[in-house]
DNA sequence: GAGTTTGAAACT
DNA sequence: CAGTTTCAAACTC
């Protein structure tokens, strides 16, 4: 009984460091272990991805038929998963192709990350320390997240190649005791995209990473902010899958606000986590964002029943509970994902956030000043092309005079002029598609673009650089079409469609050497954000005792630099004026400033 | 590095 | 399924 399978093995070496076990001490292939993929990732869930991590190859260490019971069959992905690698460049059961490292299961990824935070170079895999379990059970990282041990500091490790009948043994027993057992914990939500305009102000600079666990946590004491709480360590809120007591790992919780805002330490975690999330692209994701309501509200009633001696826990619970006052009007304990989802509206459809580097970069009025920007640019647009297409027509004219046009031609010719100046130049009215703006947009943009028709219909609908690059297709070809082939039979709606084209093409142009300026204003403050965090980081360390100060001193920091190092010149503006170049612009730059060194005239 | 705490896994 | 034990990681000192 003590000593449960296994127990009874004798250590036959204590130090079987180096990977391990002893009996495999001096086995060549020790090095070339194989290794199981659990982490199988498609299928029924997915999972988020940790990109930074190569996944392993992994050998089937199961034929398949060995694999278990019918009635509790393992999803497809599983055995998919084990016999044929996602990854299909690896071949499963060359030894000699040794994985690099361990595939991280969303579980097992606890001081490796510190290491990998430090020294910004992925560490090794991470190494367990079993003692009794001979890495048979789920309780060794190595064995739960489907990998040999390699290099362990395991004792008495039976989860290697010269242990393998054993080690098919223990994973039939474990996937017979549960079927998922080797399946990833952390499955991506499956709920809906955020809405990102719902971002509640204290969320801000957080991170949380698409997903949510399986089977949920049950942390009692820990508050689900330690590293003890499976959610916490993957990097995700908790949700209604959990069962844990005085969650405080939920979106809105002001100790996690404090986690992740308060120390150095942790402001490390929160660059590795944005960098992952921007990596693994949790953005707009989904989730919860209040914390999971029935069972918090379980453990809370226990708590308030008195048990918490401790005033900060008794704070945290109120908080919480106002939180989920806040979220749940009714007092009805809804303890369905629908109906809590449903009621977090207030904190967000979800609890699962990507707050992006540009965040504070672009604000809602500069948008406005973009599409303003871009609305004078057309008009600057179709100004020039007004011009071009009238001088190419004089010249086309010129050389057809020379060759007795026909009279069609000439009117047809005429026609079309007339149309492509009309729709080049203005006259909104004119045309029936003419866009709807925004009543504040045409305003503003109306002062200097009043002689230049809006953008056609198609125009704002269109900004990425696929549709510029179709574009620039069509409207190169039109161009030649305008400058060359003057006697073509162009209808008049072709040559209209053209116009705009061409009209579209520059201003979409210009919107993408915008964007792309945006880019890498985001680039940079990334950058920023990850040097300032390490040197802080550092400088923490030296002076440990400065805590409070430092911490106070980052934020400070962290904010200049944003303001400094990034909007010093406001990036939007710099960015619409850089677009427009030559066009001015007539609203008055709020700081006076910088501003003005961006714009012309 | 040793000892403690914690919560998942294993077991009853 | 609930309660208990075992286990190894996380954490503290």
């Amino acid at each position: 009984m003590e000593q449960r399978e296994g127990g009874d093995v004798p250590p036959k070496n204590p130090q079987q460091s180096e990977g391990s076990s002893t009996e495999a001490a001096d086995f060549p292939a020790r090095k070339l272990v194989r290794q199981l993929d659990f982490t199988g990732l498609s299928g029924g869930v997915s999972t988020v991805e940790q990109p930074q991590s190569v996944k392993s190859i992994q050998p089937p260490p199961l034929p398949p038929q060995s694999m278990k019971p019918p009635h509790l069959q393992p999803p497809p992905m599983l055995f998919m998963t084990m016999q044929q690698p996602t990854q299909p460049t690896v071949p499963p059961t060359h030894p000699s192709v040794r994985p690099i490292v361990k595939p991280e299961s969303p579980k097992a990824r606890p001081r490796q990350n510190v290491n990998e935070v430090k020294d910004n170079t992925p560490k090794k895999q991470k190494q367990c320390n079993c003692k009794h379990s001979r890495c048979l059970k789920l309780y060794c990282e190595c064995f739960a997240s489907g990998i040999y041990c390699d290099g362990c500091n395991c004792v008495n490790c039976h989860n290697n190649v010269e242990n393998e009948g054993p080690r098919r043994e223990a994973v039939e027993a474990t996937l017979e005791r549960n079927p998922n057992a080797f399946r990833p914990k952390i499955a991506s939500s499956p709920h809906g995209a955020r809405d990102s305009r719902v971002l509640s102000k204290e969320e801000a600079g957080e991170v949380l990473v698409s997903a949510k666990h399986n089977k949920g946590c049950h942390c009692k004491k820990s508050g689900c902010l330690k590293k003890y709480c499976e959610c916490f360590q993957a990097n995700i809120l908790c949700s209604e899958n959990c069962k844990c007591m005085d969650c405080k790992n939920y979106e809105g919780s002001e100790e996690r606000q404090a986690l992740f805002h308060g120390d150095h330490a942790n402001n490390m975690v929160f660059i590795q986590q944005a960098a992952n999330a921007a990596i693994t692209g949790a953005i707009g994701s989904s989730g919860y964002g209040s914390p999971p309501l029935s069972k918090k509200r379980k453990g809370q009633e226990l708590f308030f029943g008195s048990t918490v001696k401790d005033p900060a826990h008794r704070l945290a619970q109120l908080q919480q509970a106002n939180q989920i006052k806040a979220s749940v009007p009714s007092s009805s304990l809804s303890s369905t994902p629908g109906a809590r989802s449903g009621n977090t509206s207030a904190l967000g459809p979800s609890k699962f956030t990507y707050r992006s580097l540009l965040a504070d970069i672009i604000q809602p009025q500069d948008l406005k000043e973009l599409c303003s920007v871009l609305v004078v640019y057309s008009g600057e647009a179709a100004k020039m092309l007004a011009e071009e297409r009238n001088a190419a027509e004089k010249r086309a004219e010129d050389s057809r005079e020379t060759s007795a046009a026909s009279s069609t031609q000439d009117k047809s010719q005429s026609e079309k002029q007339s149309v492509a100046q009309k729709s080049l130049t203005n006259d909104p009215l004119s045309e029936n598609q003419t866009q709807k703006t925004k009543p504040d947009e045409s305003s503003s943009a109306g002062a200097d673009v009043s002689n230049s028709r809006p953008m056609s219909p198609s125009t704002l609908a269109l900004m990425c650089d696929e549709q510029d690059t179709m574009f620039n297709n069509a409207a190169s070809s039109n161009g030649l079409e305008a400058h060359n082939n003057v006697s073509s039979q162009v209808p008049h709606e072709q040559r209209l469609n053209e116009a705009y084209a061409e009209q579209e093409r520059i201003v979409l142009t210009k919107f993408r050497d915008c964007l792309n300026r945006l880019i890498t204003l985001g680039e940079i403050k990334e950058t920023k954000y990850s040097s300032l965090a390490q040197s802080e980081s550092s400088g923490n360390e030296k002076d440990p005792t400065s805590n409070g100060a430092s911490n106070a001193r980052s934020e400070t920091r962290n904010q200049q630099f944003i303001s400094n190092g990034i909007t010093a010149v406001p990036p939007q503006r710099a960015v619409a004026a850089a677009a427009v170049n030559n066009v001015r612009i007539t609203k008055p730059p709020e700081n006076g400033d910088v501003r003005t060194k961006t714009e012309r005239e």
